[in-house]
RNA sequence: GCAGGUGUAGUACAGCGGUUAGUAUGCGACCUUGCCAAGGUUGAGACGGCAGUUCGAUUCUGCUCACUUGCUCCA
């Protein structure tokens, strides 16, 4: 049976993975709070990357930059402006519009209402009668902007003045300190900057459990290189983020690319790849890889007034270099990751649920059983003290032997340690696999070293 | 913002103008068993909120709140 999203929610909800934010005041829509696991989970997924794409690469190195920043980045970015549509509703039908794309479609492209203020898009929109192409009415509202960014104000007064964003998405911090990065960690092209954080859109629709809310957490990588380098580039990390979706254990049925067409292109940008991935609703993006040419060193460089050419030491030539951004969001990374290993298995008597998730992503390691409570229990909280300085562990002494196996496997956790007799007397464990449901003896001493080993990638 | 849908234990579902508001599962305790969701005893846990109609509302009506699906939007 396939997976609804509703299952999957109620799953992570059962099991401390993703609770609905703000709960006992009945919600807040489209929030969701990670819980214990998630939280591992998430971490897990997020020490991953950082791994992959920081330390074990050798053109990268990382920055955590901050949530506000001064308002002329977005400025400069293009976000204040292509961030804030300008919004038209019908009176008759109530169906609503885009202004700017009434005007373009009406005027069959010789007019795009681009950077119009809000009279001069009424008043064309009066003067030349055009039309809700819905109803066919004349009647509209007045023009509202809705931008994408929220916004705060910075001190004590609330002057417009004042007024910060919070950060549209990471990549922006990555740029404004290229110059920073390259001066003090002496690097040369090709080089990259990564970045993991949170980012908040507000999304007019958001849905479809975590895969879009409106506070998020991007994990960017912003490669510089040489002009007409790019594409190489380019195609490098593309299959270098899908290597790594597979080495998460996410299966290849599930993956896909999708170039987009020309017309679907951000203005910035020169090309673009989504890998997609199969969700309970359908495919959707995961993780885009985009060509930002040199857009926003260019804007940046010009709003700021700062020189963020790079010399290069080869030829002595000085040049913005181009910038392949390769994004993907963790909520939705983990969401994928979930969806992909949650497992309804038929046993003899009843179906179990096993989240057969790779085991250095699992938000626990071990389970810790002893096998008689009151005769094992001792010894099993020695084992747990021993193992919880190295791995996330639980205990659990409640109910027989395959119940508890089977909470464990529910929450993909890779390994039980049964403790027993042979414990007691010779300072052995039983491990069983969640997988193959083996069973193998270690000892005690050799237990770290064993699971280390199993819980690489 | 518009148009639908939905609100009963943690979850999944019953129910009815007067009920100690059920069932399953999950959770806690105890007994028993001791390596794959065993059994027994027992315990805790719910009608989103506010009004109205009524002798009496979880049930009918209105409002409200929240969630949710679609549309406009989506770097």
């Amino acid at each position: 049976m396939k997976l609804t999203m509703e299952e999957l929610v109620n799953y992570c909800k059962q099991y401390g993975f993703i609770f609905q934010g703000s709960e006992i005041y009945n919600g807040l829509s489209n929030t969701w709070d990670y819980g214990p696991l998630g939280t591992n989970l998430k971490e897990n997924i997020r020490s991953a990357w950082k791994k992959k794409f920081i330390q074990e690469n050798p053109y990268n190195v990382g920055l955590d930059a901050a949530k506000l920043m001064n308002p002329n980045v977005w400025v400069a970015s293009g976000h204040v402006a292509s961030f804030a549509d300008p919004l038209i509703d019908c009176k008759k039908c109530k169906s609503r519009h885009r202004a700017d794309k009434l005007i373009e479609e009406a005027s069959k492209g010789k007019e795009t209402g681009d950077g119009w203020d809000n009279e001069k898009l009424e008043n064309y929109i009066k003067e030349n009668k055009i039309k809700c192409p819905n109803c066919g009415s004349l009647e509209f509202t007045p023009i509202r902007k809705f931008n994408l960014l929220f916004e705060t104000s910075l001190g004590v007064t609330e002057d417009t003045k004042n007024t910060v964003y919070l950060r549209g998405e990471t990549a922006q911090g990555i740029f404004v300190n290229f110059k920073n990065i390259e001066r003090s960690m002496r690097l040369k092209l090709p080089f990259g900057v990564c970045q993991t954080g949170k980012a908040f859109r507000n999304e007019i629709t958001p849905g479809n459990f975590i895969f879009r809310t409106r506070e998020f957490e991007q994990m960017e990588l912003e490669f510089f290189c040489k002009p007409n380098t790019d594409l190489e580039w380019f195609g490098y990390w593309k299959s270098f983020c899908l290597d790594f979706l597979k080495s998460l254990g996410i299966k290849s049925a599930n993956l896909r690319y999708r170039d987009h067409a020309k017309e679907e292109l951000a203005f910035y940008s020169k090309a673009t790849t989504d890998i997609e991935y199969l969700f309970p609703m359908g495919w959707g993006e995961l993780w885009g890889i985009a060509d930002r040419t040199d857009y926003d060193l260019g804007v940046h460089a010009q709003k700021s007034g700062v020189d963020l050419s790079y010399l290069d030491p080869e030829t002595n030539e000085k040049y913005l270099p181009f910038v392949i951004e390769p994004s993907v969001g963790l909520d939705r990374l983990l969401l994928a990751i979930l969806t992909d290993a949650y497992t309804k298995e038929q046993t003899e008597s009843e179906e179990r649920i096993v989240l057969k998730i790779h085991p250095a992503l699992a938000p626990y390691k071990v389970t810790i059983l002893p096998l008689i409570k009151k005769v094992h229990a001792e010894k099993a909280n020695d084992v747990y003290a021993l193992l919880c300085k190295y791995f996330a562990c639980s205990y659990d002494e409640a109910g027989s032997i395959g119940k508890r196996y089977r909470r464990s496997d529910a929450i993909g956790t890779p390994f039980c340690i049964t403790i027993d007799d042979n414990t007691l007397n010779n300072e052995t464990v039983t491990i069983r696999d969640r997988d193959t449901m083996e069973q193998v003896t270690v000892k005690i001493a050799n237990l770290v070293e064993y699971i280390s080993k199993k819980c690489e990638f």
